[in-house]
DNA sequence: TAGATTGTTAATCGATTAACAATC
DNA sequence: TAGATTGTTAATCGATTAACAATC
């Protein structure tokens, strides 16, 4: 294990550990640092780079043990250790995550939603209990809950992101689209910015009919 | 305008355009880039680099008008030129996109959805009406749909980007967590792959309680 | 053994940061 | 004018790529 990992690194692993398991999935046992270039659009060095930062999974003349390497991966990442979770409105983001996002796959648990409406308060959905988000912070209390997952209107974001860092919440998982103030203390904000995916594919999107500068072809 | 503009620079966009909207709406009229260097954690020489990039909208002694860089910005994203997109897929997800997502606010205009489901053809949600998906090909035919916002079920992937590409389509945002091939001509790809995130954020919460290797903050 | 492919060091490239002259 | 702050060039830093000896 070296020193400090580098954000890229850490964001490729999440890329590694779906194709590695693709690739189990078909039955591949083994690849090789350039196969899995090509298929990546990463040049083979940068591969071996890459895993060397742990401390290399691969065998040479042979290459890399697909079954290994997403264990190694997966390893890296701490799927092992699960982290539980509570989704703070179950509006329709809300319940596409709950019923169709895998949790379990990043090493995650759901264990509740919380929403104020009376219509689905007391109801459950692919598993999960909705609570009245009254309860919220006596649910904290009582249960460990690392991540939140803010899915509520952007008007009540600043208040339940105090709320859930002064119960212990670590992690905040945020699909509100409003900043959330870094000095909550020791809570880490992930924040999902569709808007941001949205626009970046526009402006390649734009700049590959119009204007053209001179047959260069933009990507 | 200068040579090639890098990824980089091009992906911290939104965001500039994200805080310019906001200061706009605070009504701060001017700020430095070491004032927006402080809000937005950036240096504020990198500020004033990636601007001048497009070729500087500063004043000297004085500082960026917020209201002209937030055109100015937006300009360069091409808001002004506003693309069309189509949902294909109306369950939990695209309805939340449909109802929650501000396309206008990115230069799109969603202008319907498709899904196969009886009990929802031909309702409409938040004004997006919602067709059957029996009908897109001919939809295609008869509209120009710049991009596809895929949110349907995994296995119809990728033969409806194959459709969709053969009809024009030139975008997609593909929330499906499918790879698409990329040899499907000319055809635009941005993948959200929500996994990816929530693992980013879990490896670093899972850092942050165990193994702390000598005090040093991992961030 | 010969061939393949890694692990790892060195070279290159690009992105970020610092510095400062230009100028409002 | 003096002060502030940009635009822009130069220096630094880090990430990617190439190269190659180690070794399976």
């Amino acid at each position: 294990m070296k020193y400090r990992i580098s954000a890229n690194v850490i964001r490729r692993l999440p890329r590694y550990l779906r194709r590695f398991t693709l690739l189990d999935r078909q039955n591949v046992e083994k690849i090789s640092s350039s196969a899995l270039g090509e298929q990546m659009g990463l040049k083979a060095s940068q591969i071996r780079q890459d895993f060397n930062c742990f401390g290399g999974f691969g065998q040479q003349g042979y290459g890399y043990n697909v079954k290994q390497l997403r264990d190694d991966v997966g390893g890296i990442l701490g799927l092992d250790r699960t982290l539980t979770a509570v989704v703070i409105g179950a509006g329709n983001l809300g319940r596409a995550l709950i019923s169709n996002f895998d949790f379990a796959s990043c090493g995650v648990k759901l264990i509740a939603a919380f929403d104020t409406s009376r219509a689905i308060v007391g109801t459950s959905l692919h598993g999960t209990p909705i609570l009245d988000a009254a309860e919220l912070e006596s649910f904290l209390e009582e249960n460990r809950v690392d991540v939140a997952v803010l899915t509520m209107p952007r008007s009540a974001t600043a208040g339940t992101a105090r709320l859930l860092a002064g119960r212990g919440v670590r992690g905040l998982w945020n699909f509100t689209g409003v900043d959330i103030d870094a000095d909550l203390g020791d809570v880490l904000v992930e924040d999902v910015h569709l808007s941001d995916s949205l626009l970046t594919l526009g402006y390649y999107l734009r700049g590959k009919t119009e204007q053209q500068p001179d047959g260069a072809d933009n990507v």
